[in-house]
DNA sequence: CCAGACGTTGTT
DNA sequence: GTCTGG
DNA sequence: CCAGACGTTGTT
DNA sequence: GTCTGG
């Protein structure tokens, strides 16, 4: 799945790969993005496309209390399922990262990788996004990162893996015109030999510390 | 009709 | 909110 | 995802 | 064990 991810650009970087205007919020790099924190993610916005923050955890409109919200959607349901479909239908939103963790679980520890793209540069992840409002509270946006099958890469240490959304078919996955039957096409493994891992540093596990020195390779 | 569920991950 | 189960 | 907390009484 | 917070 996806519990922690990276996104380590710099603004320019960002802005300009995401084709989004100057970004209205403080930006900094971030090397271990965990549930609950504020993110940057990219929607349509009056036609255009814009970049704000909104928390990771998505809550359904309907809910009334108040929870962490859901930080994943699975690809092969989100469609159906009644806490998520209203906002595949309409609120669909790229997350920016360059890597992403995973744990791999075996009896006796659990150890932290970093993937990170073959060919370096910023990803999209696909996500949804949603808005709620509690009585007497401000209006809050949560968002949630769809998952799918782990690929020949990220199989060895996890079996689910985040949908990467390929650079072409960004646009097509903002438009709220696009059929489902093309969605479909969009929520797929990341193609084999697309992500590299290393081991890291369990330092990864707090959330935090978030600081560069976490991409380093963990010794052994 | 109303009541109750609605989700992900992992684990056993 | 919207669907399923009783 | 992992880390860290996990309680009681009365009162406003 | 299970929930909340980040």
């Amino acid at each position: 799945m996806c519990g922690r991810y990276t996104l380590t650009s710099d603004a320019d970087e960002v802005v300009e790969v995401f084709d989004v205007p100057p970004l209205a919020f403080a930006y900094r790099p971030r090397y271990n993005i965990a549930p609950g924190q504020e993110a940057p993610v990219v929607a349509r916005d009056r036609g255009g496309r814009r970049m704000g923050l909104m928390r990771w955890g998505l809550v359904p409109a309907w809910a009334d209390e108040e929870s962490g919200g859901f930080i994943n959607a699975r690809s092969e349901s989100v469609a159906r399922t009644p806490s998520f479909r209203d906002a595949f239908r309409r609120r669909r939103c790229l997350v920016p990262a360059d890597g992403f963790y995973e744990w791999r679980r075996d009896a006796h520890a659990r150890t932290p990788f970093h993937y990170r793209p073959t060919a370096g540069g910023l990803l999209s992840f696909a996500g949804i996004w949603e808005r709620w409002k509690r009585p007497g509270q401000e209006v809050r946006y949560g968002f949630a990162i769809l998952t799918t099958a782990a690929n020949g890469d990220v199989a060895p240490v996890h079996h689910r893996m985040p949908v990467v959304v390929a650079p072409d078919r960004r646009e097509a996955w903002l438009d709220a015109g696009t059929p489902a039957e093309v969605l479909r096409t969009l929520l797929v493994p990341a193609p084999d030999g697309s992500f590299a891992a290393r081991r890291v540093s369990t330092r990864v596990n707090s959330p935090e510390v978030d600081d560069a020195t976490l991409l380093e390779a963990a010794e052994g």
